[in-house]
Order: C-alpha cells, then sequence, then structure tokens
DNA sequence: GCAACCATGTCCGAAAACCGCTGGTATATC
DNA sequence: GATATACCAGCGGTTTTCGGACATGGTTGC
C-alpha cells in the first residue's frame, strides 16, 4: 500500500499527514508518525510512504482552518478503517460543530448504550485522522481529561474554534 | 564394532562422546550414554566401548568451543547414522551459523516439504551428535521448545553463541 | 502393512487486560 | 454543614494473550 504523505506548519507545531486513494487515512502532531507504523501496519498489512505529495491540497485546508475558517474540514474525505463501533464513533464525531463540545457521556448515549462512555474514550484515542475527525472536541464532565497531541493543544484548539467550556474545565 | 569413547567438563554439565573410525558418532551431555545402548544397537548391533581414548582429539575441541571459538566445529567428520530423512534433517542443521537460530517450520520448507515440521523436530531429537550437528539451533515459533539435554543447556548454548531471540522465547 | 509416537504450526474461541469515563462515597478543608 | 478533592468500582469495545483441538509427515515397533 503506498501512501502520500506531507507536512504542514501550525501555530501550535507541525502536523504530518498521510492519504491513499479514499481520503486522508492519518493525521497527527509531530511525533505522531511513530504510531502509524501500528495503525498501518494492522489496517493495511505492508505500507509505503511517498514524501512531499501535498495530498488532497490537504496544506491549504490547514493554512485555512488555522487562520480560522473552521469549516473547511467538512468536506474532506477520510479513510478510517477500524472496528465497528469506532466507525460510528468516528463518524459521529464529524457531526460536532465547530465552537461546541461533546461528553465522553453524550456519545455514548447517542451511540445507544449510556455506559459505553469509557470504550467511546477508547475509540476516540485511537482516531487515526485528527481535527478533521474532531476528536478534540470530546471532554470529560468534569475535565478535558485526555488528548494524543497533548492537553495544550486540545485547549488551545477549542478556544480557536471558539468553544464554551466551565471553568473547571479550563485548568 | 569398537567406539572409542571419553569425556569432557564443559560449564553446563559433563560432555560424553564415541567414535568410530569414520568420525563422531555419539556425542551428549551426562546422562546421555544411557541412550547410546538404544542407538548404537539398532546401528551396528553389538558395539563395544574403548574409554579414554579422545577419538580425534575431541577434547581440545570442545575445549575451545566453549572459549568462544564457536566455529571450531565445522571441521569435524561425524558418522551419523539414520534413516534418509533423518539424514538430511542432520545435514541440514551443520549449514547452521553459530550466532542463528532456524525454526522447525523453515527447516521443512527447506527441506521440499513445509507441513513436515514436526517430522523434522523428530529426527531432531534422535540426533546422535549434539553441539556438533547443532540441533539446538532450531527453536519453536513461539518458544525454544525442546532440547534432549534439557531447556537450560539449549538457552544457555544459544547465549552463548550470541543468538538473537524473541523476548518470549527466552522464557 | 499399520498404528502409535512426537523437540510443530495453525486456527479459533474464551478470558483478561487495557483505557482520553462516570458516578458515588469518604476524607479534607473552610 | 457546605464545598472540594481523592479514591474506588463498574462500565463496554477492542486488542492481546493463552490454551485446547486438530492436521501434519517420517520413523519406529509390532
Amino acid at each position: 500500500m503506498l501512501l502520500d504523505y506531507d507536512e504542514f506548519e501550525s501555530p501550535i507545531g507541525r502536523v504530518v499527514f498521510a492519504s491513499n486513494d479514499d481520503g486522508v487515512c492519518g493525521l497527527g502532531f509531530e511525533g505522531y508518525e511513530k504510531r502509524w507504523g501500528a495503525i498501518f501496519e494492522r489496517r493495511f498489512g505492508a505500507f509505503e510512504l511517498r514524501h512531499g505529495s501535498d495530498p488532497h491540497g490537504l496544506k491549504s485546508v490547514l493554512r485555512k482552518y488555522f487562520g480560522g475558517d473552521l469549516h473547511v474540514f467538512d468536506s474532506v474525505e477520510v479513510s478510517l478503517g477500524g472496528a465497528p463501533f469506532q466507525q460510528r464513533v468516528w463518524k459521529e464525531l464529524r457531526t460536532i460543530p465547530a465552537g461546541e463540545t461533546r461528553t465522553y457521556g453524550q456519545l455514548a448515549k447517542i451511540l445507544g448504550n449510556p455506559l459505553a462512555s469509557r470504550a467511546v474514550g477508547h475509540a476516540n484515542a485511537l482516531n487515526p485522522v485528527s481535527l478533521i475527525v474532531p476528536c478534540h472536541r470530546v471532554v470529560g464532565t468534569t475535565s478535558l481529561t485526555g488528548y494524543g497531541g497533548g492537553l495544550e493543544r486540545k485547549q488551545w484548539l477549542l478556544r480557536h474554534e471558539g468553544a464554551q467550556l466551565a471553568l473547571a474545565a479550563w485548568g
């Protein structure tokens, strides 16, 4: 499996991303490439990266997003793979508008099992395409809890999107 | 059949060995002599042991091997007997360099029948000349499996030869 | 001949571990 | 007594691990 790969310098660090023919299949902040090994190997078996090809013109999309055009990800095609439950979670994530948040428990309830909040968190942690699949818009009831790219970035992104958060959650 | 016989004190126990005119026909760790009865009787009919004759100067060879000269067995003549398939297995064993390992399945494939892994193990277990015919360099895919002289010795030998093993296989 | 050995490898199902959670209770502070 | 914090158990899907069942081929002993 041959994947197109490129990078983008954002205000909060370098963003790396990869695509196949179907859409973006991996995106994260610097250091995230290391996790690609495990993710892509499980999904594709063998894979290879072709560097510097700016797949899907994603660089300009990222530039717009960080410039304040918050809805520019809506039309980006993604290719996620993953288990059935994970796919449902990730799909649901994309329905959360910029500027809003959900809790893990709310998402669990929406998905049919109010007790599956922890499973939602797990699926969230395995989201292969950050930002475009906005896992950063999911927070705990009392705190931001976690984020693959680091909590500072999660907070930065939510502020950037103008989300209203309870004071407690701001740390 | 008159066989020359002697012993050698190694770091992992006494080594006993026997030879005929063609080469070394029996070698193993202490206790192994008991199996000679069955092996030699099938092969030679009647046999007799002449003790203390250090055939082929094997003592010094063993001293070198345990001292770290790992390739010193390469030039030692052996006389193995055995069925056709066993002979092919044992011959193949001697092509495995010190410091490397093969799985039973790999050997089976090399010998032409990928499904004969168990047969390889069987032949391996009947190897009359340990160390020189390095049956200890054959391991299972997930564990060390067995060794006539005991698994501890197999592990010791592989470490001594600097073999790289998956952690799981080390126990 | 034939059946019984085995120093294996593979598959599949069950069980356990892993967690980016949550809600309740138990201690601490004021 | 109100808060606030800390701790604990139970939650559910996925992933990993483990164990048992089975097919396998050559040799050996009957």
